[in-house]
DNA sequence: CTTGCAGTACTGACCAGTCAGTACTGCAAG
DNA sequence: CTTGCAGTACTGACTGGTCAGTACTGCAAG
């Protein structure tokens, strides 16, 4: 009865495509498993067969976009002379993959917050492993003289709220746009740590 | 038998204490209304006497909340003359506030956060209302010329933003200090609109 | 006695997680 | 080549614990 074993896009996958969707619009409680398998046309035994339960899978879509995120990052920083240009090119780098993938943003920046003791945790690794990211790379800039020393640690977490918030923003209304936002904010934080263009 | 009738903490305030006590610590879901009431030594009739359901309660306290901090805000502001002077006293005032009451913070900055749809039209409200508050300022330094023309709506979101994180991780986890807090984060504002003392 | 408030015991919807079963594949021994 | 057995991927009806919310009672003060 030609039933596809060999789907392409993995059983995994299209749960976490499902997962993704509807996660990052309801958020984690107000998630039923059983609108996943509508979704993603699969049976509940099946998410219990590729995830542990339900945490889990929400988890490993936070790691997934958060990694993501990360490697942008970094490979944009790479191509970048040491000092505040790379600063920039990070920064140029998250707004770039935050704004095309809106929803999974929306899972990191808004879902994964307030879900309790178990996902704080993993909310303050995600965040702090972003902020020492910037800070590496601010401290570098000190260092070499492109800026002026500041307190590297609450600028970077100042940074990635400012980062956050605008961007959250945008995630729900769509304004402003992306173009706005760098225009405005990459000046603004590069400015709040003395260095002007 | 003496039962205290008179409690001069009425049960309602006694409820609100407790439940931000247990919310702010454990979240919305993981707290359950048997806690509350233990916590409060009342009975759950009482709080369905007192308010309509365990949302209702929930919000109440995240508007008592967001309005002390508006109160003081507003306070710090009007004392002092129209200008970047205000929102210097409007950012003190804040930052303050939230120091002095970090369980309530923490409710508003992370417990409010994340609970699907019913919540996030709360969050957007308390969010835009402070971030209203913060560019009304902007504008009024902006058109007396304290600083130089700039986006203020993604600014006054950036800002807030910034305020968010910084603070959420001084509630975690006790650091950076309150002084140094003000120390790092108001000239790093400031000066992102282009502002030195 | 009645009304405003508080207390207790209970209910039932909900939903994460389970499990017995199905479908198909591969492969080794006769 | 075929039978039988083991492994993998998946299904979906069912269950059991949980907890918000309710029904009802008690009682003190006006």
């Amino acid at each position: 009865m030609a039933q596809q074993k060999h789907d392409p896009r993995s059983t995994r996958e299209r749960i976490l495509d499902a997962a993704l969707n509807i996660f990052s619009a309801k958020g984690f409680h107000d998630t039923k498993l059983d609108e996943i398998v509508a979704e993603a046309s699969i049976s509940k035994g099946s998410i219990y067969f590729h995830f542990p339960n339900k945490e889990k899978l929400f988890i490993a879509l936070v790691d997934q976009f958060a990694d993501l995120i990360e490697r942008r990052a970094r490979q944009a920083i790479e191509k970048e002379a040491p000092g505040i240009l790379r600063v920039r090119a990070a920064l140029e780098a998250v707004l770039e993959t935050f704004g095309k993938y809106r929803r999974p943003a929306k899972l990191l920046l808004v879902q994964a917050v307030g879900l309790g003791t178990v996902f704080e945790r993993k909310r303050m690794e995600v965040t702090d492993r972003f902020a020492l990211l910037i800070q590496t790379y601010l401290d570098e800039a000190v260092a070499d003289g492109s800026i002026a020393p500041v307190n590297t640690h609450i600028v970077s977490h100042a940074w990635m709220g400012a980062i956050y918030s605008v961007v959250i923003q945008w995630v729900y209304t769509g304004e402003p746009s992306k173009d706005e936002i760098m225009e405005a904010l990459l000046p603004l934080l590069l400015k709040s740590v003395g260095y002007q263009d």
